[in-house]
DNA sequence: CTGAAAGCGCTTACAG
DNA sequence: CTGAAAGCGCTTACAG
């Protein structure tokens, strides 16, 4: 062929017209051809098919979307991919999701160069928008748009729309069992630099009311080796405590192969706990003991909210509450 | 307010019209107001946002992208995201797509109820999809419809465009290792039924070239739980081996827990191998040697492809190639 | 600073 | 079986 004609779609692609005009027919039978539709002629359909194939014809989303309202899309906001409670949490939503036929938008705002521009880009093509948005929640909200937003384990939850975890009955049951064994100092070990984290707060309160001292270790870097050396620190120097209450699993691991590698016996010396629940903590040996979130539960409260703000539904109570729970397991 | 007037968007959900009706001004006044342009008064702006806010306007994505072309959506079809390698990859997709201003619509495989429906709903929102279809690529990409799909560690690349994953070299040199370190029998767990998978076959005969016998155990579940119960048979019943080869890090992780039960040193007594390279490799003890990808390198060569093919730019090579490389930890 | 017109690419009635 | 018309909700020139 000597070149098509110009084509006059954005970029230069083709259009519905174009593929109209190089088969010779209308465009509404370009779209009948397209979507299988009745009421066309095999040999119709043939030459059209053809025609758009030789143009590399891909209906423009938009067109389509504006005239049939298209699928929901929910934008979803993770903390880091690389930790596993995000997809674990994205596993959750995705799934929920699909049933109820919604496409999922993933973006991660740690990962993210730079995270104001990706919440626009989210805003611009979500009907709602689900999320770990940390501290700056405030004002991410607002880079998002006119998007509902429904915030993820918030800081300080207001009145905005939100799924609050509360972990304060599985903090309590977990220092029952502690002392229940006998344990009389534990560290905690936390990432927050200054006053402790709300988790490390709900734990120091827990255990100093069964009698249990706590030595609350900050500034421990969110990651595995950051608990690991912060747990060697603690074995080496001083008095050994007798359980180390990680922030979440992923730290635990740090510190159960801290323990390993320090010939310390865990739950025999050393009991180690995490927080989240993660699949991860049931392949190491010992397994894991851990306060657990349902993550299901937490996909379905979230997109409840998601569905009635998309809807412009009214929400009387725009807060729902998902309970963590001791999930006790070999290492402690 | 006695309630508002009637709203004419689908849903009953207010237009720029209805806005700009309540506001007293006309469309394009409504539309600078909303997007922050400049050539609008402080009072109309405001008075044009109270009436949006009144009304819950949420301007149309499609809309707007009609008009201004929008964002590029990438389609990412990952298997299971509960297996550790469908987010590790997923967060280096996103990373990677942000960096190019593209948006990432994930969708899982597995866990959809239906996949095909799925499928189709992905290609009408994204401009390339990309992922791992698994054994019906052909049908599926089928069901994407005109969209264009990149492939993922196909099966069977053909001359569709694909990221191929060579996992040769890599088990070449395993097995130099393996022989270097005085291995003479090996296991291999497959998950495949009936002949070995690729990966297994490229074990066994790597190995047997080397003089190392090689015995693939099949139907082995792809959890850790399953190559668990697989590696505890192993050790328990007849000769053991050397050494236990998995198919990928998670049924690995199995393997090691399972040695760890039976008493077994790993890697003194048996040498235990994954494949894939995540980072959960490095949080267990001993940290697990494994025949790595490098993720990052696999999503720049899937955004590299999605890119030219979004843009209709020809390819003369439709595939990329990533190699795999032995990374040697602590099990081998 | 504000508005009337045109048009983005598609599908949905409706006519023939 | 096929096509001419209308319209989805927005933004981009252009005019005042």
């Amino acid at each position: 062929m000597a070149g098509p004609a110009r084509l006059s779609g954005p970029g230069g692609r083709a259009t519905i017209l174009d593929v109209a005009a190089a088969a010779g027919v209308s465009r509404q039978t370009v779209t009948r051809a397209m979507n299988g539709m009745p009421g066309i002629s095999a040999t119709t359909r043939e030459r059209v098919l053809a025609a758009a194939e030789a143009l590399q014809y891909r209906p423009s989303r938009f067109g389509r979307g504006l005239v049939t309202g298209g699928e929901r899309q929910l934008g979803l906001v993770v903390d880091d991919l690389r930790n596993p409670y995000s997809p674990a949490l994205a596993a959750a939503v995705v799934r929920r999701a699909a049933g109820l036929c919604w496409n999922v938008l993933l973006a991660d705002a740690g990962l993210a160069g730079d995270a104001g521009r990706m919440l626009e880009a989210l805003g611009a093509q979500a009907d709602v928008v689900v999320g770990y948005l940390g501290g700056r929640a405030a004002d991410w909200v607002d880079r998002v748009g006119p998007v509902p937003v429904v915030l993820l384990d918030p800081a300080d939850p207001g009145d905005a729309p939100s799924v609050v975890l509360d972990r304060s009955a599985a903090v309590e049951a977990l220092a029952d069992h502690l002392r229940g064994v006998g344990i009389v100092s534990a560290a905690v070990l936390d990432p927050r630099t200054g006053p402790p984290s709300p988790r490390g707060a709900l734990l120091e309160s827990a255990c100093t009311r069964r009698g249990i001292a706590v030595r609350i270790v900050p500034d421990v870097a969110m990651t595995a080796e950051g608990a690991a050396d912060a747990t060697t620190r603690l074995l080496a120097d001083g008095p050994r405590p007798d359980a180390v209450l990680a922030f979440n699993d992923v730290m635990a691991l740090g510190a159960l192969s801290a323990c390993r590698r320090a010939g310390v016996d865990v739950p025999g010396d050393v009991r180690v706990t995490g927080f989240d629940g993660l699949d991860l903590g049931g392949l190491v040996a010992p397994t894991l003991t851990t306060l657990a979130v349902d993550l299901d539960e937490v996909a379905a409260a979230a997109l409840d909210l998601a569905v009635a703000l998309a809807d412009a539904a009214p929400l009387p109570t725009p807060q729902r509450t998902v309970q963590h729970h001791l999930l006790l397991r070999e290492s402690a």
